[in-house]
DNA sequence: TAGTAAGTTGACACTTTGGTCAGGTTTTGT
DNA sequence: ACAAAACCTGACCAAAGTGTCAACTTACTA
């Protein structure tokens, strides 16, 4: 177990707990927590595994590190449902923010998805209800539109999962996604296009008259 | 190395490796490919793991068999999409029956998604072209559709990529879904409540007038 | 610059795991 | 009833995995 330090800000113990974690997110998230093992972990951080466990002090504890850390990012994409925007704008943003961020950072989302198809095991209570708390706050604003007449009637909860579905999948399956589109991998126009048919689609089917 | 058998319809053979599939399902979903033990398949199954090293000589033959046996399952479900039918009837009738599918194959479903997730390390070559063969028909349909007016014109794979995605994730990521809709676990009633949100709301983005 | 805190690491202990095997029992065909 | 084929299994490896530790080096501080 490793000792107790003071923590001012120092830089040795900074780059390496990021170089853990950085190694840890591209592992875990192609091998799972169970398939991954420290060892690689340690030699592609480019630290002796002993090192490793100088600064956490269980496998377990590198790994809830990672989910606390990308959960923090997760929340910056999904800040575009507000009510004060028209649905159209709001939507359209939050698919485009949403796709963006998923395809800039592929494997921490292919590592959350491991972990709830898994199970969220090492998943904490309070980051299940803080997602449960931002989803009902999309849902309270998009309740408020249609009680307007903006958007038509239609399950707020339903929609948001469909968006979160088919914005993630590109990234979680890449390699399904990219045989469905007949492509080897996947390039930023595919993200594109697929942010400008998934918009199309839904708006379509949620905006009145049109 | 197990030898060769004869291979008539055998009683014993058949009900054992049906035993060892099954465990296999369930625990290959919850714990990934590497996270699963032999071990806990054998007693899942009831068999002393040498007896499963009898049937299968190695981990990963156990796992292809799997694979392997839930692809031929997945087709049955996407045989909605053909020329003479209606689109709206077709599309109906594919989120239902794929929604359908995957509640009712739920450890299946997760499977898959856990191999594709990790990169699709077990997923032959020829099983990657079969679903690209299937999409391709697909699409071949749509796009007919399309040319005779009857639906707007949207990019056919992304539109397939959002309706795979949709009614995968309830069963790929349940806690997340029963999260985003305020429930503990999810239920038959949820099932057909996203069938309804999801038809709905994509029939009217991509049929005219409407 | 001396002393202490922080960081580093090879080697090791212990456990788990995939896979093997020799010899046993049951089933099947004749 | 007999032999052959099919089936079963406890005991056993070698490899791989997690986590530990004592001794060493480097970095900071007064």
């Amino acid at each position: 177990m490793p000792r107790e330090h003071k923590d001012p800000e120092e830089k040795i113990r900074e780059r390496n707990i990021r170089l853990i974690i950085k190694a840890g997110i591209e592992i875990f998230s192609r091998k799972g927590y169970d398939g991954t093992r420290i060892a690689e972990i340690a030699e592609a951080s480019g630290l002796p595994k002993a090192n490793v466990y100088y600064y956490f002090s269980s496998k377990e504890q590198i790994y809830t590190a990672i989910i606390e850390h990308l959960l923090e990012g997760w929340d910056n994409a999904l800040k575009y449902i507000t009510a004060d925007r028209e649905p159209a704008d709001a939507f359209r943003l939050y698919i485009r923010a949403k796709l963006d961020y998923t395809r800039k950072n592929i494997a921490e989302s292919r590592l959350f998805a491991s972990e709830i198809i898994q199970g969220a095991r090492f998943l904490k209570k309070k980051d299940r209800q803080h997602i449960r708390d931002v989803t009902d706050k999309h849902v309270a604003v998009v309740e408020g539109w249609i009680a307007e007449g903006k958007i038509l009637p239609v399950d707020p909860r339903h929609l948001f999962i469909m968006l979160w579905a088919s914005t993630q999948f590109y990234a979680d399956f890449e390699p399904i996604a990219a045989d469905g589109l007949k492509k080897s991998r996947l390039k930023v126009e595919d993200y594109e296009m697929a942010a400008k048919t998934i918009a199309e689609t839904v708006l379509r089917g949620v905006l009145p008259h049109a």
